[in-house]
DNA sequence: CATGAATGAGGCTTCATTCAT
DNA sequence: TATGAATGAAGCCTCATTCAT
């Protein structure tokens, strides 16, 4: 049954780990399968019994990343908060969800790229924003509807709110000097005190 | 006495351009030489007699882009008008350049990464957002001063608004669909209204 | 757990052997590495699991020759018997390490231009030459206090000998139809006769 | 009759002589076209006008080289002296051609290797060294036959002698630290002395 | 004659993937 | 399962040669 006791889908998390830090490190185009290998501590041949392609390690860790933000978003949909409190969370989730795991944030600078090129495979960090916008858009619908949003506020807002976030983000994974942790508070209140 | 005369610049700018567009569509890393030729409509080799490296071409993009951002970072900074005023047109200006130029802006998503990562070649996007960062926390600083913006609104507001503008682009970059015309007026309100 | 097991050094020893047969044939200038993956039977990138580059290859060649060199001079040095039968041993040493691979001693015509050349690579036949005129000056000098040289003999001789080996193996090389077997015991009687 | 005054053969010569500079410098192998139209201040295609293609520039620097050997060994041939005298004088002339022009001399690395090979374009060392051999052969016949020279002593004292002349040079060239000019004696006394 | 831009074949090297052990 | 040697396709870049001016 158990003839070695391997851990397949934990054996493929730690590959999955390892070629995180190594793409974070250098970028998925310049790591090498052999990088990754030698990161997990096993050899090249090896990775292949875990994944079918270099492609798919990386989606794999898109998957990783997308799972984090659907939790994030569905979150923010759940919680019993007034809609503008709940907006709140959502940033400030997001924002430690990257601090938790920086080497995941990191990868985005190449998820970005082979989600938006023409061959499309299956990576779409348009999909995981397109969430985003539907979300917040939810949100302030809501507290337009209670009357803690001016009226107009809608999916433009949606939009600039998200790029707020995602652009802090950005700056802060090609600048690690810049500090996201205080950045939470900022974007909250610029993004609540705008659609007021 | 009569050799073959050619307008340098004119045709490494023309490669230049054709490049760009390449790396628009395939991404930088899927990008073969020999498809900027073929795109440039010239022979493989002659792409090195205007660049010494496929390297080179992405740093030469790069400066186009940079010289893009240092116009409009100076226009923000020279013109007469209210500072939070000049904030909305720096954002209109850098929507619009985008919009003119979309495939340059798609090359963002290669400069990231290029700029980001350690080996880290002299690209630097961070470079570009701490200029703007400045640029826009002085407004912000000038706005404080005559009272149209609250007190205590500094570099953590001005690194918000410039991830609304960033990443609002990223947005639209990776899903062409979003209408980015029409959002230099809510990034600019939000934006403004946010601060006040 | 049972992996694929290869004797590496000896490996490597084959593909050099089969280097060293393509470069006498054609030259180091004209050899393609993918001529020597073929006088070895692989395939072209697995040349690269054994050697850098190219030129390693050529350096370890060198190594080889270098090494038989130094044998060569070493017994020279050695060896207990008058000094002047002790340089005839060394002249014959010399001619019968080439006859014995003479594919080795056609290397010699790379090696020479691949020494002598200012960018140069750690590949120093300068450095052989030196070491042979030492050990003979050596030889000589005893020979000398011994009497069985006359006064005055020196290093000038000592090149001349060396010379006279190596040009009598260059002739050969470039033009095989050369008896070099036959040439040993005329280099000595004429140097040996030549400084009495 | 002469639209312009360019000398076709000085030209030509000029050309030649930047490349012999050149190729001494670097080797053939690493010598480009644009290399030797630098040193020769023209431009690269204007090469092409005075040479058929780059291995002909090799050829005709090997001719010029052989011009001088013929010239040597002509002079061997017809001086009026005793066989030994002008064997001296032979070895003197060598020398003394070599010290004139090192730069030609260095190109023997090159060519020992395209006169060696199978492809056997039309450069021949090989040729040069069996007129050597056959001249300095004479001489020795000519010395045994008056008395100067032992019995026996033939074409394999020839070859020794010539062995000497060229791995004198060889071991200069590629340690030009080596002072050739005082090796013109030795090597004529130890050869003289060593056939007696 | 002279130029130098353009060409494109060809070589070196890398690396994802396979597979014998 | 695990290994790592082997493969070979593919890409970057060089440079001899051509040719329009």
């Amino acid at each position: 049954m158990s003839p070695k006791r391997v851990d397949k889908p934990a054996r493929r998390q730690e590959i999955l780990e390892a070629a995180v830090r190594v793409f974070a490190r250098r970028g998925f185009a310049a790591s090498r399968i052999e990088d990754v290998a030698a990161e997990a501590e096993i050899a090249k041949g090896s990775v292949y019994l875990y994944f079918d392609s270099r492609e798919e390690i990386l989606h794999a860790a898109f998957e990783a990343l997308a799972a984090g933000s659907r939790e994030i978003v569905g979150r923010a949909r759940t919680t019993q908060a007034p809609p503008l409190e709940r907006l709140a969370g959502l940033i400030r989730d997001v924002i430690t969800s990257v601090t938790v795991s920086p080497e995941l944030a990191r990868l985005l600078l190449d998820l970005y790229g082979s989600g938006a090129r023409e061959e499309g495979l299956p990576l779409h960090m348009a999909e995981i924003y397109r969430e985003y916008r539907t979300a917040i858009a939810a949100l302030l619908a809501e507290a337009v509807a209670e009357g803690s949003a001016r009226q107009g506020v809608g999916v433009a807002e949606a939009t600039v709110i998200v790029g707020a976030i995602e652009g802090c983000l950005l700056q802060w994974i090609i600048d690690p000097a810049l500090p996201i942790n205080e950045l939470a508070g900022p974007i909250a209140a610029l993004c609540v005190s705008g659609v007021r």
